[in-house]
DNA sequence: GTCTATAAAGAGATAGAC
DNA sequence: GTCTATCTCTTTATAGAC
């Protein structure tokens, strides 16, 4: 057994930064296996699927990521709501490296990808939407008010993200994360 | 001189629909030939610059239909703001077949097309910023304030758009719609 | 203006050596 | 576990007949 010259976490890492620049299609498995170090037969060793199960394997590694350090803050008891969703926001600046780089919801969700990528791509939003729910009933809003509020939120973020990639520029995306902990908290 | 086929017009609708359904990567030249019931080369008679040149024509295209069909009516005299705004949102919810198609500015903003095409894209997005602010100013703010409006309002249907495609459902994207008219016409 | 045919490069994928 | 080599299919692109 020869040792491993690239971790899992390091592959999938090298394979986030791929697909949410060039989108799924956009994305050869020359490319994937350059940007690790590796030739294209390896990867088939780790990822029999090929390219279909690197993305599935990467959208569940940014699911855990963003459920680890953004979610979970928003769930912290003995922080106060609007504080919390200043933490999680710091945490989307730096996922989304203050607007110049794209969510893999937008970019993974053009078709091409599996229907599982999809799935989870699905679940992921639903737990952004759940978090930013709680945290702004936690705020004071009503459940309705909080739900409505939470989709135009991520709304907001995907929006500025989209308008950022077009204009090559992030002060659109700084403005929209400066809104959110008093759009989230505040009736 | 044999008689065309196909009108130049209805292959950029066929392109259009390609493009902004499976992105510039995600098309072939033979998707679009099989879509505009051609053989490949003949494409290249009308386009010898290959899929580049038809996506730049295409992103044109659209430039040109939502100048006339959405920016326009945002600059007639003779009708309330608010009422231009619902006018030009009819029309978006007819070009984004209610929430169902996705943006160009979105998908083909990500990288492979050319640059030119991306040049488009600022152009057809700053269009759009004019249009809005304009409007926004004439229905009583201040120019600082319709400006952000006015970005603020597209940010949130692009991020509708988005949410739409992951889960599937236009709901998100019919209340953003419905917002707008207030959103840019009263302070 | 569209076609058939084909070249040349790139894609995903597998076999087998080390 | 990673490699080289190869296979097959797809892709872009061109040549030339009609």
């Amino acid at each position: 057994m020869a040792h491993k010259t690239i971790s899992d976490e390091e592959m999938m890492t090298r394979a986030l930064e791929l697909f949410r620049t060039y989108g799924f299609h956009g994305v050869s498995l020359k490319q994937l296996a350059d940007s690790m170090g590796l030739e294209k037969a390896s990867l088939y060793y780790r990822f029999p699927g090929g390219k279909d199960e690197i993305a599935l394997a990467m959208v569940r590694a940014v699911d855990s990521i963003i459920r680890e350090h953004v979610f979970k803050p928003l769930y912290a008891a003995g922080t106060s709501p609007r504080r919390r969703v200043q933490l999680a926001c710091e945490q989307l600046r730096e996922f989304y490296a203050g607007g110049k780089k794209s969510c893999t919801l937008d970019v993974m969700s053009i078709p091409g990808a599996s229907e599982e990528v999809r799935a989870v791509l699905r679940e992921t939003l639903q737990g952004w939407l759940d978090a930013f729910t709680t945290v702004a009933r936690e705020g004071g809003l009503t459940a309705t008010h909080a739900r409505i509020r939470a989709e135009e939120a991520i709304v907001r973020i995907e929006g500025a993200l989209v308008i950022s990639r077009v204009l090559g520029e992030n002060a659109c995306f700084e403005r929209t994360l400066k809104q959110l902990p008093d759009f989230l908290t505040v009736a």
